[in-house]
DNA sequence: GAGTGGTCTAGACCACGAG
DNA sequence: TCGTGGTCTAGACCACTCA
């Protein structure tokens, strides 16, 4: 016997692709799409939620399955020392969610290298692009006896990476990090981002130090599956002939 | 009425991170469980699926359901053009799997910045740590007459970027472009890597190109969802005082 | 209150793995 | 052949949304 939900799935997919369903549309109750398919209802579920892991609907309890509007691809640019380029994300538009006074957690104190129960501000962004919410950013800076208000206005997408190390203070060389993970959404991500609890997000956490070794800022970004982050380096060749 | 599943679920992870079910050991028959807990066998399997999305416990049809070892953490580290360092992933051993010449079809086009259908030559390796597939890499290069046999033996792991760039022949100034995304494996690569169709992997998007902006290589490296990539940069302080 | 999706159920049958 | 997980089913009931 065939296993019948993916090919469910795959016709309500050429449905979508073909646009009989079209963006931001409501799909038919479940209950008449079983009919339609000839299926139970379970197995007619069991097909959605292969659309939903892949992002072509979304379930809204109490009102019904939407297809989704197409992402755009949102990239995060680290422009390593050369300012040409970027500065911000095409079409995003950052707004600063609060900044406050924490202390240091375990999870904080090892990003930083700070003990734990430090001082830090930390600062909250959220990316939207077309009313949409796309990213997530949480920035935290040593404490320096006040909120910086200027610091609200840079959230991670702005600006050059030297820029900021500059203008952080550091008055000389800087190390800037960037690790790229893959991970389930955190609740408060579901929530913010309006993502389904299954999908994963890419997380970039950056930290920038000083010349001596002190970290002077960390940013963590958290941006919707469909992202990607783009690391650019121009090579001198430092190499003599190795015969 | 409490939703049950959650609360399956979270027993089952308590349990393992009790070490009451040690790694690589087999659950108790779904049957057997779903009797234990006093829920129906559906919401017990409801469960397991939350504990396989989160990679605690792996299925295996016709066999069980067995507790995973806890992955190491994998690390794909970029060392612009700095020499120090890394080398090779921790433990890792990369063995080739194939070198073949293929036609570029209209991806490996847009990747590599040819026609479609010119030759590439195609080569592919396998990460192992300790037994188990841990990175599935594919490196192409614009076909120059053979298979380099060389290249059998660089994998996306091994060497600095900067070497690569110089011993591929460019001669001067490189650009390398990494791009990290996330995605649901393929069917390849659920087979190869031994992974869930359900999970995410980490994908590496490597191209390489000389002074002329010719692209010599591209490098498609995907890593299991625990995984991560970390891009590190060493900045001089580029800006003068900006009164 | 009507309509929707979410959860839970018991049971039948199929597909796979191993002895 | 047997035990396992995988699929499909029909139906009951709950939770949410909106008029």
């Amino acid at each position: 016997m065939a296993i019948r939900y993916p090919h469910v799935a795959d016709e309500l997919r050429r449905m979508i692709a073909a646009g009989e369903l079209i963006a931001d549309a409501q799909l038919p109750s479940e209950d008449e799409l079983s009919v339609k398919f000839g299926v139970g209802v379970p197995t007619l579920r069991r097909a959605l939620d292969v659309l939903q892991d892949e992002g072509l609907i979304e379930k809204q309890h109490g009102r019904g399955n939407f297809v989704r509007r197409p992402r755009q691809r949102i990239t995060y640019t680290s422009n390593r020392g050369r300012s040409e380029g970027s500065g911000n994300a095409s079409g995003l538009h950052v707004v600063s969610i609060s900044a406050r006074k924490i202390e240091a957690d375990d999870a904080h104190a090892a990003l930083l290298n700070v003990r734990a129960g430090s001082a830090l501000a930390e600062y909250v962004y959220l990316g939207e692009q077309n009313g949409v919410p796309r990213s997530l950013a949480r920035v935290y800076v040593p404490f320096q006896g006040d909120l910086d208000k200027a610091s609200m206005h840079w959230s991670p997408w702005d600006g050059d990476s030297a820029e900021r190390a500059g203008a952080l203070g550091a008055g000389g060389a800087a190390t800037v990090v960037e690790r790229v993970s893959s991970r389930l959404p955190t609740p408060n991500e579901v929530a913010t981002l309006r993502l389904t609890p299954r999908t994963s997000v890419l997380v970039i956490e950056r930290t920038t130090a000083d010349a001596s070794g002190r970290v002077v800022e960390a940013a963590l970004l958290a941006l919707p599956g469909d992202a990607e982050a783009v690391f650019a380096t121009e090579l001198l060749d430092q190499l003599g002939d190795e015969s």
